[in-house]
DNA sequence: TGTATTTTTGCAACTTAGTTGCATTAAATT
DNA sequence: AATTTAATGCAACTAAGTTGCAAAAATACA
C-alpha cells in the first residue's frame, strides 16, 4: 500500500510530465489520451498520482483543474508553495520556482496558500 | 453608459453585498434568488456590477466562483489586490485586508495575482 | 500453476456550473 | 406616443467532472 502500481495508464499518464516545471490541464490529458484510455480513467489516476506526491494539482484561470510534477512533495504534505503562471496570451501554465511570503493573519490557521499569476510569459511579450 | 441602470433586480441583488469582506458564491446567490429571478439575470448582473467595479469575482476551493463588495476597484483596473480566505470547516469566504506582496519573476509580465488562502476561521479554530 | 481476491478500467449515465439564442418585457430616448 | 435600446425569462445547451456497475487485469496465495 501506498506505493503506485504502474499500469499502462499510469506509465503512459507520467511520460506526459517532464521534468521541467510546465503544466498540463486535465482536459488537455483527456484529449490527447482519446483514443488510448477513457477519461474516466485519466481523472482516476491522476487522482491517484496526487495521492502519492507524484503531481499536484491547482486551478487555472478559467477554472479548468492542471497537474504539474512535484519536486517536493509527500503523500499527504504538499509543502510545495510555489506560485503558478497562467500567459493569458499562448496559454501556457507553469510551477515558479520561487517561494511565496504568506502574510500573517490575525486569528486564522492558514492551511494552504494557491497563487495564480496571469500575465505574459517571456516568448509572448516579446512578439 | 458606464453606470449601472438600478433595475429591481440589481439593486435585490446589491443588497447581498455587506459593507464588509464577506464573499457570496454565485451558487448561492442564485439559490437564494430562485423565486425572485432566473439564473441567467444573477449572472448576467453580477457580471454588469463587475464591469463598474463595484464588486470582484474569484474562484474558491472547489472551483466557484464567488463575488464580494469592491473597496478599491474602477471599471477598467481592479486594484484591490488582496488575498481571499476559505474556511475548509465552515465554508465562509472572505477578503482578507492585507496587501500581497508579490514576487518578482524574470521574463514575465505578472499582470493579475489570485491568492486564495484555505484554513479555519477564528470561530472554527475554537471549537 | 490454478484459483480467489483485489484493483483497475471502460462505459454510460448523471450532476452541476455556467452559457447562449431568442422572444418578451421594461426602460430610456426622441 | 412611437422608437430605440437594454434587461429579463425560459429552455436548451455546453463542458468539466463524478458515479455505479460490470468486465478485465493484476496480484496474492494455497
Amino acid at each position: 500500500m501506498g506505493v503506485i502500481r504502474k499500469t499502462k495508464s499510469v506509465t503512459t499518464i507520467l511520460s506526459y510530465f517532464s521534468d521541467g516545471h510546465e503544466a498540463i490541464s486535465v482536459v488537455d490529458l483527456v484529449e490527447r489520451l482519446s483514443d488510448e484510455m477513457n477519461k474516466t480513467t485519466v481523472y482516476r489516476v491522476l487522482d491517484r498520482l496526487e495521492d502519492e506526491g507524484l503531481i499536484h494539482s491547482f486551478s487555472g484561470a478559467k477554472g479548468l483543474t492542471w497537474y504539474a510534477k512535484c519536486h517536493d512533495c509527500s503523500s499527504h504534505h504538499h509543502q510545495d508553495v510555489h506560485p503558478h503562471f497562467e500567459c493569458k496570451e499562448c496559454g501556457k501554465v507553469e510551477c515558479l520556482d520561487v517561494s511565496i511570503e504568506l502574510p500573517q493573519i490575525n486569528n486564522r490557521h492558514i492551511e494552504t496558500a494557491d497563487v495564480l499569476l496571469t500575465g505574459q510569459c517571456d516568448d509572448c511579450k516579446n512578439l
